[in-house]
DNA sequence: GCCGTGAATCGAAGCGCTTCGATCATCGCC
DNA sequence: GGCGATGATCGAAGCGCTTCGATTCACGGC
């Protein structure tokens, strides 16, 4: 292995210029800057993490706590997880994974044992164990999603009550009067997971305020149960002429059973998504959609915690403005 | 931050004496256990993980690569990483992020600055660039599928060859004599990744030992995708009954389609996947299929990790065998 | 009663890096 | 022409842990 002193002396400088070459924090004249660089080329130099760690208090590492819950849509956490970890590479840093399951305590060890510099939750509740822990951290965390009570505490997501309100409002102005929400599994509200509450918070709410009829309806995200509320609504809500779908397995399957049904897209019923841009995008017809900005949301933990880590402030709340594209699932 | 020296003197010890408690790798007297451990516990003490990897030259950290390539299954990748995490933990180690992108410099990096001790890569290629790094590495690794060159390399996957000729002797078995493969899409099997080839074999070979008639159709992961080629397959092939469907995404349309179609599954048509086990059973109908382990897989990829890290010698190739399971789609 | 042996513990060195103060040369300025 | 500033570099301390002798003590065998 080779190590600090022996690019020192390749270079013939001592290994504390080498260190400031490195790190940048005292100013070395442009000539020792080259050879020193030269060598590090030269003789393949890395710095050892752990006694960077050990010497700065830094060990240049984010956690990533990622959700196993059942709900949850898989591709989304793994596109804020892809873009956290390239967000990180670009501000030279690496990221940890760890899993829900390791909990309060999991949080604990890696902030304690200084393995990680800060911390990214996803899939936050409102109501959530973790939140003490991570308030008397002396590290910086960030929170995906928002909790009841977050005052102190960094958040970032979607913002789905306005996603809601947005796709309601785009059917209100389409002209339909009797709308309904598809959303989230059962057990998704059931464990009072914020986004799911708050998507239908704001569809009720542009309902209320444009006197439509409009009702949730949660759904088990299978087909066959998204083929079975379909024959529910076609039963109970002969009117209906528009739907919002929150609740991405079920979306082509909802879209195959009016069909079925003699209710085609677009023609007999309006469909309006939350969900991720492509999934819109390739769907068959391409669904009008309020994007689910997964990389943003990645990208964007990482930049709000390195800037806490960089001594700024950082906004407490950072509500993501929803974004309706249209494409040629209404009308 | 409370650090050995305050454990030692809590306890009436020398620091050593502290670190062999907590190593295990000198004997130490009952009683002294006891005090040690108790005042690690009411002081809350974590060892430093940088000073740790910096002494003992572990970092008791596992890099895992992961896939950002079209046209692979996210569930089955995050369900890799959520195994391995969690093996990782019972094993006292904790898991790396690490992105295709990052490629074979990010894969050095890792390994020489010693952030971690052993590296997973998942998603190897047939002739996969990475494969001279691994092998001039001084860490050890484990390969997620079988490169064309595996020699002294440590492999470990499904036995897909076996999975796809099992899957045509399943149809072969109930009688069928015109069957077909529903496989990756077309890109999947044109930058050569081994398990959509291995399975395409192993059917080619059943089938052409039991004298069948059969052929594989690559498909898009759509459900447009899937309901074109099974038009094309009832209008080519109007004699077939059986179909083994290896693309998760496609699954439920292809059976749909073919239901559409007049095919009833699975009294016209018998189905047989390549998937993970809760995609085959919460289907409509459940579908017989072989269990893609994906569980297995990252539990095991750390097992072989642990074991090399241990000095073992492991063996080279882990192929899973498939386990098929009757369900209700085939007769 | 002495010695060898093994168990239990300690002290000190050292892992590879960062950082702080000190040193020395150079420079512009009164 | 001397002086404070500024820039460039060095040396040494120290980050918190592991590990390698060395030391001490108790005990059994002869």
């Amino acid at each position: 292995m080779v190590k600090i002193t022996d690019v020192a002396r390749h270079a013939g400088v001592s290994p504390s210029t080498v260190s400031y070459v490195l790190s940048g924090k005292r100013s070395i004249s442009a000539g020792t800057r080259e050879r020193v660089l030269a060598s590090i080329a030269e003789l393949g130099y890395r710095p050892h993490a752990g006694a960077r760690a050990l010497a700065s208090s830094r060990s240049n590492v984010l956690a990533l706590v990622i959700p196993l819950r059942s709900g949850i849509h898989v591709p989304v956490v793994m596109q804020i997880a892809v873009a956290a970890v390239t967000a990180a590479r670009r501000h030279d840093h690496d990221v940890l994974l760890l899993t829900q399951e390791e909990g309060v305590e999991g949080l604990r060890r890696v902030a304690d044992s200084a393995l990680v510099d800060a911390l990214i939750v996803m899939d936050v509740q409102m109501r959530d164990p973790r939140l003490p822990m991570l308030r008397e951290l002396d590290r910086p965390s960030v929170l995906i999603g928002f909790p009841a009570d977050a005052d102190d505490l960094t958040c970032i997501d979607l913002d789905f009550r306005a996603a809601g309100e947005a796709c309601a409002e785009r059917l209100a102005g389409l002209g339909h009067r009797s709308i309904a929400l598809i959303g989230s599994p059962p057990e998704v509200y059931a464990r009072q997971t914020g986004y799911a509450q708050r998507v239908a918070e704001g569809f009720r709410a542009a309902v209320r305020r444009h006197g439509l009829t409009g009702e949730v309806y949660p759904c088990e995200a299978t087909a066959e149960a998204a083929r079975a509320l379909v024959g529910r609504l076609l039963a109970e809500r002969p009117g209906l002429t528009g739907v919002v779908v929150h609740n991405e397995p079920v979306m082509e399957p909802v879209v195959r059973a009016f069909g079925a049904a003699g209710r085609r897209v677009p023609d007999e019923l309006s469909v309006v998504a939350i969900c991720p841009e492509d999934l819109a995008e390739h769907a068959d017809p391409p669904l009008t959609s309020v994007a689910v900005p997964a990389d943003e949301v990645g990208r964007r933990s990482v930049e709000l915690l390195m800037a806490k880590l960089g001594g700024e402030r950082v906004p407490a709340a950072t509500l993501l403005p929803p974004r309706l594209t249209a494409r040629a699932s209404d009308r």
